[in-house]
DNA sequence: CGAAGTTTTGAGGACCTTCAAAAGTTGTGG
DNA sequence: CCACAACTTTTGAAGGTCCTCAAAACTTCG
């Protein structure tokens, strides 16, 4: 297996990709890159020559405010292709950061224009990825909106728990988060100090054990009612079946 | 033009659509459909088998949570297909629902799916209209989770007036909202009673205008000066030229 | 072992919420 | 065309969540 693609085996794990569509994507040409921590992938306002693969560690999405305030709106955990949008859009609208030290793979924006072009499958897997950003990102507009700080913290705990499971980076509920307790705070819109609060409380509860960055949840089933947590925007269903590659169009 | 599409117009505003696709679309059946105001179009769960384009008016996309607290996480106007992730996804992550007297267009998605399979074209803008609007969830989470309630509502107004003005609904700062002052708090996360407070500074700072349902914005320079707002999420740079169609691929 | 970064604690204050009621607006039927 | 009901907007007051500032305790790493 010379060239496994975590994100091929992401997209896999969704729909059926043919054999010749993942051979092409495999044998795409890559760049390696090994990226220090609080570093910018990409920076608001950048336009961008390559779409980027986390290979290791974990990359966070976040917008900035004129007064230097952050707020993350996502995270992205190994095996996911940030900023696939770049494809389609020129100019980002947010910027891209490393939390520490990440391995990244690169591909060129014209490699994958060409492989979506030649494979309709693939094309409609990237845009179902890009779907369940949006649909992850809405969920955290209602976290940030909806809920106090104790369940928005919960919340944001559970989704990372959940993705990494899904992703096979985790086996049950301890999970390593190359985060600070301020990035934490920008993810869910509250300030650094009231993030230990919440912790402080969410451990006084039971729900979670920490040790270093090292996160476990003790009461998932307690924690996941606390928060209001559902797997439903994940959408772990996966894409709506399609017609197989080459058949006639479903309907005239 | 017996079938002008609004969606369709939209999307030839950012980029060039053939002939040919122009109409195949505008030749796909529809269903109108004229629907109350505060009723839902799709509900959290649904699985739908069209997509539905707002003719008239105005749609929310809301989430919900146990206690019966709404977050809305998004508007759409007049032209707008809304749930065009349907497409994709068989299980709507959250709700749909009128604000008022609605005229919506049905597209069955198997049709659009066949016609998205014949004109990559209509497929890529379809694509990147998904992901403008993955920007706007973006940029509503740094909305509600960076900025007080003032700023936030003044930039939830001049993003609104800004996409009628874009959609041709409007020509310069006066904008018809079908909404409440509680529609508009579950909006930027707040609650109505703050939510009125704010227009009241709003308008005390002669930032804006009201009278019934019509807001005026009465300094433009100045709101976005004080929001913080900015068009660069709304794309208006539109999406990265493709080469034509039928042409071969861009790289070997 | 020292320096830098991170977590924790405390106290006062700002923003926003809740509850409750009054005032204003809109829509409907007589 | 008016009267009434339902809804929406506005006002006031008390209280809670979260913020800011500041300093201490703890970790991590060279």
């Amino acid at each position: 297996m010379p060239n496994t693609i975590p994100f091929l085996v992401k997209l896999e794990r969704r729909q059926r990709i043919s054999e010749q569509a993942r051979r092409a994507f495999a044998a795409l040409p890559v760049r390696r890159r090994s990226i220090a921590g609080y570093r910018d992938i990409v920076s608001e306002g950048d336009r961008t020559t390559h779409c980027c693969m986390v290979r290791s560690c974990m990359v966070s999405r976040y917008k900035s405010l004129r007064n230097g305030e952050r707020q993350i709106v996502g995270f992205h955990i190994a095996g996911d292709m940030v900023d696939l949008q770049s494809l389609l859009m020129t100019v980002a609208d947010h910027g891209i950061r490393t939390q520490m030290q990440t391995e990244v793979v690169e591909f060129a924006h014209g490699d994958l224009l060409a492989l979506i072009r030649q494979f309709p499958e693939l094309a409609t897997a990237m845009w179902f990825d890009t779907l369940v950003d949006a649909s992850i990102s809405r969920e955290w507009t209602l976290n940030v909106g909806r809920r106090d700080a104790r369940e928005r913290t919960a919340h944001l705990l559970l989704e990372l728990a959940q993705r990494m499971r899904d992703a096979k980076l985790i086996e049950g509920f301890v999970m390593t988060l190359p985060v600070t307790q301020s990035d934490l705070a920008d993810a869910i819109g509250v300030s650094p100090v009231h993030m230990n609060r919440s912790l402080q409380w969410l451990r006084s509860q039971g729900y979670i054990r920490t040790s270093g960055k090292t996160v476990t949840i003790e009461k998932p089933a307690e924690m996941t009612e606390f928060a209001d947590f559902s797997t439903m925007y994940l959408h772990p269903e996966g894409p709506r079946p399609m017609p197989v590659a080459g058949a006639s169009p479903a309907l005239a």
